[in-house]
DNA sequence: ATTTGTTCGTTCGGGCTCTGAACGTAATGT
DNA sequence: ACATTACGTTCAGAGCCCGAACGAACAAAT
């Protein structure tokens, strides 16, 4: 009879906590806003603010930064930042064949980013761990030289992530049923911080929602195409997890039901017609254990020379990616699609195919025009927002954060 | 930077309205609890649910049925169950070949139903909606004779409803942008009651989650074959309704992009397969002018004899539908699926084809095995559903309907 | 029949949070 | 210099939940 979404009791500091995420909101969203400015957007009574800003002040969340120069009548309000000296996010995201790490404030700046080639498709479990680790070492070291302290870790990875943490299966890693934060935590003192690990799309779809470019952008799927073809889907400003945490695999619905077998064992799974591998060999690029990156930019200078081949692995790549989306579009009416990962850079070419097959699938589409957008992030997308996730999961909860630095002090 | 879902200000209020939300679902999920089990339940003091009770017994939305027969030690608790004579839901659906009304109790029994046939594609909107006038104006002096006040009222509409209520298209109706409960308010006094408007298979999904047998199912796919084919996705005990509430159109999902030319424009659309036209007319049922339930009845009896043209369409039916499902379960995650509307009395010959199709194309089927179940509720689903949802937004927010109880006396 | 132990529902004081109005402060325009 | 406008703080007030204590009801043991 689920009446009740949260079916915790409600007390008092449920309304602080409430009301202090609102206003950090707030903040987050009109940076240098005043405490005037908070109360009249969000509804509160000035008190309410002055007395939420202050916690929010000693918890090092925000800083005020002197008078507002604003022209105009009247007393200037003081404008108030999130803190660049607060608690920072550390994303590290275990791809097929690289290791990154990267460092974001609550602004969500980035503040320091690194990447480091490496195969982790032939190395042990317990080799990439200790590689994770050591260069999880370095980015906490890195911080607090810094003077950035880490508050929270985000772990990206590709594969079925539980929303308990736990990776079922990782096909490209050869992984399966690891508790990669455990195996982070025996590894790395990580003194009490929160980790997030998740599914790479999801959290490159994070990353979008999060960037200042995008703006306000609260409704879209954004779809990453990197050796596996995956999505994560936002409505209403947050990730569309499902039951365990599995959603978004878009890189397995059906196109063609007589299509090529897939390496997972069903025929005309959308990745035989426009994962990576299969635009490469349909264009006739040759993927001699070149970095994908450069296998991209072969691809687009093909693209742009008007190579038959090239322009054909395009056109057919667009449309089964389009026949995948109207499915999409059609079952949870999500009509903005952002392409993100290495979509991003060929949206020129499978752009248009794209929005011809949106057009005649998507049933609601002549009310609701399904729109196709490029991403800004490039292969960065996925460690950003999960640097990016550990970050919300403070501002969204200040109360909290507020709570663990009291009893540090 | 959508970090807060909910931007309202939260006061003392937001509490109260969260508790007694949090009281009333413990009261429906276990009729005959006591104030003590509740507070056990719930973790809220005593002294609050006493209170809260205490509030929800003056607006008639609960009632103490006296001491409970148990045994054991101590001193027996007062049961609390819904009020038999608190508001009702009224459902009205406003079908292709049907008219029906039902009104509903706060615990979701079935008061009153009724079903009128009548051919809705020939008639005009208006016919149409003076028809559905006369129905509700009869099913209010009804429930007003039982001595049962309608608090609410839900339409359900085959067609795309925006959470606004207004119906952008209705296919099967031939209605195009029509303000349902605009054009039923002028024809019929309501009296300031609540009317929600949704899609038939939204609500079809909705009655699904509020019955009894389902138990605690809270993360399903309800999938609804009749004229059309729709999907209503309840997560966490929730609807799915997506950006503008157009989600669960899976009858437009393309299974076959070389498939049959729908009416929708598109090829090889789902319901080109596994709509019931397309099924009646593989398996040779002639569909001269008969009401739809009779043709599924010569359907499962020639099922049943073995009829080789009957298997083969309910063989095409679930592989259509399991390819369908199997991408929207890759992409939102919720491996359950429950058959409604006439595709549950055909779940012992499309049900194996499904599960196989599902075993095949979802990607996480290793991990968290689909399944796929009947639903008990017949055709009557939707207009439960939409009784039942009117009476659940008295019951998710019952400190509303306690205010207009109050200035109403 | 009485006592004991357990459970239930209510009462009451305490603490916490938001609110609204009043007040002091800062900047601008006349 | 003064009126005006806007900002941030202070303070009394009211509302809500909580925990403990209390009386009531009931079953089992004495």
């Amino acid at each position: 009879m689920g009446a009740v979404t949260n079916s915790l009791p409600a007390g008092l500091h449920t309304v602080r906590r409430h009301n202090a995420g609102l206003v950090l909101d707030a903040i987050a969203t009109r940076p240098g806003i005043s405490r005037a400015g908070i109360a009249a957007r969000t509804g509160l009574a000035k008190a309410t603010v002055s007395g939420s800003i202050d916690r929010l002040v000693a918890a090092n969340l925000i800083v005020d930064t002197g008078p507002q120069t604003r022209s105009g009548r009247g007393r200037r309000g003081t404008g108030l930042t999130l803190s660049p000296s607060g608690p920072h996010g550390l994303g590290v995201e275990i791809g097929v064949d690289y290791l990154a790490t990267c460092l974001v404030d609550l602004a969500g700046t980035t503040r320091a980013h690194r990447i480091r080639a490496c195969n982790n498709r032939t190395r042990s479990m317990r080799q990439v761990m200790a590689h994770v680790a050591r260069a999880v070492r370095a980015a906490l070291d890195e911080a607090e030289a810094m003077g950035a302290p880490v508050g929270g870790i985000g772990i990206a990875v590709p594969g079925l992530v539980e929303s308990s943490g736990m990776l079922r299966t990782a096909p490209n890693l050869g992984w399966r049923d690891v508790d990669v934060r455990a195996e982070l935590a025996t590894r790395v003192d990580l003194a009490d911080r929160p980790i997030i690990v998740g599914n790479e799309a999801n959290f490159a779809a994070t990353a979008e929602l999060l960037s200042a470019e995008s703006g306000d952008l609260r409704d879209f799927v954004h779809i990453t195409g990197e050796i596996g073809v995956g999505a994560g889907i936002i409505i209403n400003g947050a990730l569309l997890a499902g039951v365990h945490g599995f959603s978004g695999e878009i890189g397995h619905v059906c196109v063609d039901p007589d299509g090529l077998l897939c390496g997972c064992g069903a025929r005309g799974c959308l990745e035989t017609m426009a994962g990576q591998d299969a635009i490469m060999s349909n264009a006739g690029v040759p993927a001699n254990g070149r970095p994908p990156a450069h296998l991209i930019d072969t691809l687009t200078e093909r693209l742009a020379h008007g190579d038959p081949a090239a322009l054909d692995a395009a056109r057919t790549a667009g449309r089964a990616l389009g026949i995948a989306l109207a499915a999409l579009i059609n079952i949870i009416d999500v009509p903005v699609v952002v392409l993100g990962g290495s979509y991003g850079a060929l949206e020129p070419w499978i752009g248009p195919p794209i929005l011809d097959e949106l057009a005649t699938h998507v049933i609601s589409a002549p009310w609701e025009p399904p729109q196709v957008l490029r991403s800004q992030l490039g292969a960065e997308a996925a460690v950003r927002g999960a640097a990016a996730a550990a970050v919300q999961d403070i501002l969204a909860d200040p109360e909290n954060a507020m709570a663990s630095a009291r009893s540090a002090t």
